[in-house]
DNA sequence: TGTACATCAGTGAACGCGCGTTCACTGATGTAC
DNA sequence: TGTACATCAGTGAACGCGCGTTCACTGATGTAC
């Protein structure tokens, strides 16, 4: 729940109509594809003719705008809980999975197949460096790396404008990059459904990946 | 190029225009993404009207499931290729993410946000499997692993369907697994974007990732 | 080589559909005095 | 508390559009004798 300041009761309505749209909106999404998301379908499933969401939102972009913001801003809620919550590295990493588990189509809005010409407002791609963020913290808080610096983590050493402000030694960058393609390497197509009928459990290797990572852990 | 066989002039007609058919829809879904692909658009670019594709296809999906079929079969060539000239599995790897960068819509036409509802057909699914077969093919011809059996190795012991055929030990089709997404895990989110502006160069970020787990190579 | 016939690529009209979006409007809700 | 006015949510008609798909057809190409 996010603060409600102090809100005449027209405000409140237009808000709570706004969610109900988005929450339409992720119906029509799980059932037929992101591409499919109509505002009049949307209209008609909430009883309402369907020029009355252009109260809400612009247009059809801005709604999807919108459930970009929201799948971004509920992942960075997420990942951000549970560092302050005390998780390590491998605790981040499958507080990501069982949002990602919990709702694959918000998961693909973020990191599925990029829509030709969209490009993400400045407000999302912020948020997107806040995870980045928060998994950069993850890395610099495990105990150090013994191995002999690699040759990509030299190479970060004169990349990483992406981790302005974080002043970690190159291998905590290195790492951080790591275990985030890690992730979405097994995550995606686990959700994808590549490994259906292969027989393993796909839990067992995002696991096994991790570990590789940070050494065996709890999880 | 396919082996042609003893084809009337009618015949080899009708398989050059499918050809230009489905060309024009790759240069549809670079437009503006797989979503939008429209027959009576290809039909329209072809400087023919819409209901004459429907002597090539049946219909849409028809039209998808091709695309999709081709690009499975372009991929096994091009990993099979690089295999049978005697690349290792990074050589594998890199000839898979030059295959990707090569044409990124028909990377995600496969890899990307499944489209909900769709089944591939078993023709397609056999493609894959070739292309994972190659895979544990060019794991197997690696030195082998000294480290302890990991527990997601112990686990595949007994889940191992996916590999029928191919009598390798465990660690090995623990390895195959890892490179295979690993490899996606880079690749993904290097083609959708998400390094942009980062400052650092994704190759370099590639190549790690496998020389973590093949040993520093000559790439 | 010539004629009769079969095959089949491509056309144009038509079908019903749903889309995003605009516009002028009605009627309910909230505000100021 | 009551009245006059402003705000604004939602409607319904209309716009032009492109979609997938069907159908009966024309006319060119190929085949059989």
């Amino acid at each position: 729940m996010a603060e409600t300041g102090t809100k005449t009761p027209r405000e409140r309505y237009r808000a709570q109509v706004r969610e109900e749209i988005k929450e339409r909106a992720w119906e029509q999404i799980a059932a037929a594809g992101a591409s499919a998301l109509s505002l009049n379908a949307i209209a008609k499933q909430m009883g309402m003719s369907g020029p009355a969401l252009y109260r809400y939102f612009a247009g059809r972009d801005e709604l999807i705008t919108a459930l970009i913001r929201d799948a971004y801003r509920s992942l960075a809620d997420t990942v951000r809980a549970a560092h302050e919550s005390g998780a390590d590295l491998a605790g981040l990493a499958h507080a990501l999975r069982a949002w990602a588990l919990a709702d694959p189509h918000r998961y693909f809005l973020i990191y599925g197949t990029p829509v030709p010409g969209y490009h993400a407002p400045d407000d999302v791609t912020l948020i997107a460096s806040e995870i980045m963020a928060t998994l950069l913290d993850a890395c610099a808080a495990l105990p150090s790396d013994r191995r002999p610096a690699t040759p990509f983590a030299v190479h970060l050493e004169d990349h990483r404008e992406w981790a302005d402000g974080h002043p970690v030694p190159p291998a905590v960058l290195h790492r951080a990059l790591t275990v985030w393609t890690r992730i979405h390497g097994a995550l995606s197509l686990e959700l994808a459904g590549h490994f259906t009928g292969m027989g393993f459990d796909p839990a067992l290797l995002f696991t096994a990946e991790l570990d590789d990572l940070t050494g065996p852990s709890a999880h």
